[in-house]
Order: C-alpha cells, then structure tokens, then sequence
DNA sequence: GGATTATTTTGAACGCGTTCAATATTCCAT
DNA sequence: ATGGAATATTGAACGCGTTCAAAATAATCC
C-alpha cells in the first residue's frame, strides 16, 4: 500500500535484483557490445538463473531502451544548463548534439540496438513508435528551447514543427555517430559542422517572401510523415 | 572449360538446386515475410537438406541480396524506357521512384531484410558497403539519365554530386515505403508528391547567385558522406 | 503460527540461423 | 572402365533469444 503502483507491486529485494540485472547488462554491453553479450552472461553476472532476466525484461533490446530512457532523463538539466551559455542558434544545436554524443559515448557501442528496429513504427521499442513517445517528446522538447532562445527568427508557420525536423535531424547524426569508425569520430564532427551550417543557412534564407511556397511544401511534408 | 568461372565451377545439377532453394525462399519470403521463413522451410520446400541452403547461400540474407541485385538488373530497361516518354524532372524522378515500387511491390513485405544492416558500412549487406557498389552504381546511373533529361538546368559544381543525393532520396522513399501500412502506400504517394516538389523547387533555385555558399556546403557535406 | 495467496526464481525446452565433419555423387585422366 | 580428386549433399550439433511450467520464497489473512 505504500509505494503501490498500479500492476506491479514490487518488493525491496525484488528491485534489488532488477537493478543487478540492469547494472550487469549495461556493463556487459559496454564491454562487449550488445550482440556479442549474451542473455546467458547478464544473468550469470548478475548471479540468477536465464529465466530472472526475462522475469525482468521483456527482451535483451528492453534493457537497452531502459537505458536510452533514464539518459535522457537524466540529461534533461545538463543540456539545459548548456544552452544557457550559447546564443547563437548554430551554436545552441550543436550543443544539444554534443552533449548527446557526451552521454551516449562510453555506451556507444551498444546503442546501435535502438535503431534496429526503427523504421517499423509500429515496434513498441523503435523511436518513432507511440510507446517510446514521452522519451521523444522530452527529446523534441530540447530543440524546441534551443530554437526560442537562438538569433534566428523563424517564420511562424514553421515554429510549431522545426524542432521535431530538428528532431529528425538529431536522430541522423546520432546514427551516423555510432558507426563511425573514424578516430574520435571526427567524420561525424565534420558532419555535424556543414550540416549546422548547411541548416542555419536555409532557416535565414526561409524567411524570405521567395520561400513562402516552399515552406508550404515542408509543412505539408511534415503532416504527412507525423500522422 | 566451357562455363569455367574463376572459383565456382557448377555443374548443371549443382545450378538446378540452387535455383530451386533460391525460388523456394522468394516464393516463402512472398508469402510469409523475411523472418517467419525459416531456412528449414525453404529447404524443405527445395527438396534438399538444410545444409545445402547454405553450401549455395552464405546467409538467409545472402539470398535477399540477389534477389535485389537481380532485380536491379532486370529493370534496368524498364527504367530507361519509362524514363524516355517524360520530359519534366520531376516526372522523371518520379518515374524511377514508381518503376522501382512496381517492382518491388511482389516482394515488399521482405525487403525490410535489405534495410536490416544499412547504417553499418562495413556489412557486406549494407546498400552502403563496398560490396554492393555494383548494385548502387547502376541505381545511381539511372538518377544521372532522369537529371541528363529533364528541363532543370543544375550547376556545374552541383551535377556531378547530385546523382548520388538523388539516390540517397530514393533509398529513403523505398523505406517508408517498405513499412508505410496505409491502404495502397497512399502515403507514400503522398510523401514523394510533396517531397518531390520541394526536391525540385530547391534544385531550380539552386542555380541562384544567393545560393553559391550554400551549394558548396552541401558538396562538402557529400565528401564527408561517401569518405 | 499456520494456511493461503502472490511474487520471485529456476532451469529445461523450443525454434531459430549457422557450422561442420561425414557421406554421397559426379568428373576426369588414365 | 576405374580410381582418385573435386563437388554436392546430408543431418547432427552449437549457441542464441525466448518461453513456461514448476519450485522456492515472501506477503497476507484468520
């Protein structure tokens, strides 16, 4: 009765477990990567048998969204506290990416298992399904703070739907990032640098009476791709 | 001496099962999708022991590949000759974009399998990979005929890059297509229609005295891309 | 405290893609 | 024709993610 949720009712010990189960994965994805760790080798760590990770975890790539999850909320305040140094609008974004770089590096190599399943939206763990919604809301909700305080101004029938294309835009870079094989990913920095560049170039150029048709067309784009 | 190749050296026997195991899969991945088809299905189906799925096809993957690459072979044709009745580019593009779903539409609930290993360059499977270059290089060549032809004159610095752009918009209108669950892909249809719009409202205004940083930064945007 | 119920833990089992040593078949020089 | 080499075929076995009935443990009620 106390800390009662709705379905489950989880008791000290059992959480303690969990947590076991969830630390001795994330340490073994780092190692090794998400498909060379076995289900076998979590729950050998963690000291239970095969059948406990399962009582935890619907699946191996759970963990890894469970994971994606709690980063992102706990990086909620360190990017905001970064933007609050940056005025220029290129150099807001590229903060919000690199602090994502910075939290998602010592777990790159595992992070790859998000975006298995990504084009199928209808997978309860791809990032653009309606179970993984709140983790991209909060996402979409950083560009959206990014954008407000930069020197751009906008056009106001883009400002409601930039930061999810911002989103969008995000999402590339992170997957281009965790298969670059580069040293220290500096393809990915080179990316990131021209594609800014590249960005805030069409944003200044999109106030322009000239570009009224084509914003039009994104928009009726982005209707299109969100549903 | 007759058919010699330089490793392989099939007999017409070993050619007969092979093509029987690699029609049994299409036949079973049409059916039943990539991953509800098993390779003991298709042997089965084949007449042939499990094992021998594998002394022909290196992978259940392997057998997607060919298909694909067949595919793209015996369409070749068909796309020039589609191509030579449009004289607007946005036609045209949209030409090679409908040829290739028609194509495709018989297979589409497993081609998903192609898009399985894109993002890592490395996989031999990847349409991104040094051993599919063949396949994408012809693709890439029917998007140079549709831009050769039609009636929107491209920068000189821009031509030579912009086929391969073009492809990197086809690949991504193939996979929202392959996972688009509405009634007859209409959205789809509706995402190149808009897409395809701005795609060529950008390229006319390309050629603007405005647009000169822009269009480098894209080029080195597609140098940081293909390495 | 003991019985009953709910929660947690176990490990065997399943079906999968893939590998491989063993066997059968075909080819070819003599 | 025949024997040895190349090629083709087999099916058992492995390790994997996942499932599930059964057992062990903890919580709750009288």
């Amino acid at each position: 009765m106390t800390t009662s949720q709705l379905k489950p009712r989880p008791t000290p010990r059992a959480e303690d477990t969990r947590r076991r189960i969830y630390e001795s994965a994330l340490k073994l994805f780092r190692e090794k990567g998400f498909e060379p760790t076995t289900m076998r080798d979590i729950a050998g760590r963690a000291g239970v048998a095969l059948g406990a990770a399962y009582y935890y975890f619907s699946s191996k790539e759970a963990i890894v969204l469970e994971f994606y999850q709690e980063m992102q909320e706990s990086s909620h305040d360190a990017i905001l506290e970064a933007l609050s140094g940056e005025k220029k609008l290129k150099d807001r974004i590229r903060v919000v990416l690199e602090k994502r770089f910075e939290l998602l590096a010592p777990n790159r190599k595992f992070c790859d298992a998000l975006f298995r399943h990504a084009p199928d939206t209808h997978d309860p763990l791809s990032p653009f399904s309606v179970e993984t919604r709140p983790i991209r809301e909060r996402a979409i909700e950083h560009l959206r703070v990014a954008l407000e305080g930069g020197d751009v101004k906008v056009p106001a029938d883009l400002k409601p739907q930039l930061p999810f294309l911002l989103w969008l835009y995000q999402m590339a870079m992170i997957l281009f990032w965790l298969y670059d094989r580069s040293p220290r990913q500096e393809r990915t920095q080179k990316l990131v640098e021209k594609s800014l560049g590249l960005l805030v170039s069409l944003l200044r150029m999109s106030g322009l009476p000239l570009m009224k048709p084509v914003r039009k067309t994104v928009l009726e784009l982005v209707e299109t791709l969100a549903v």
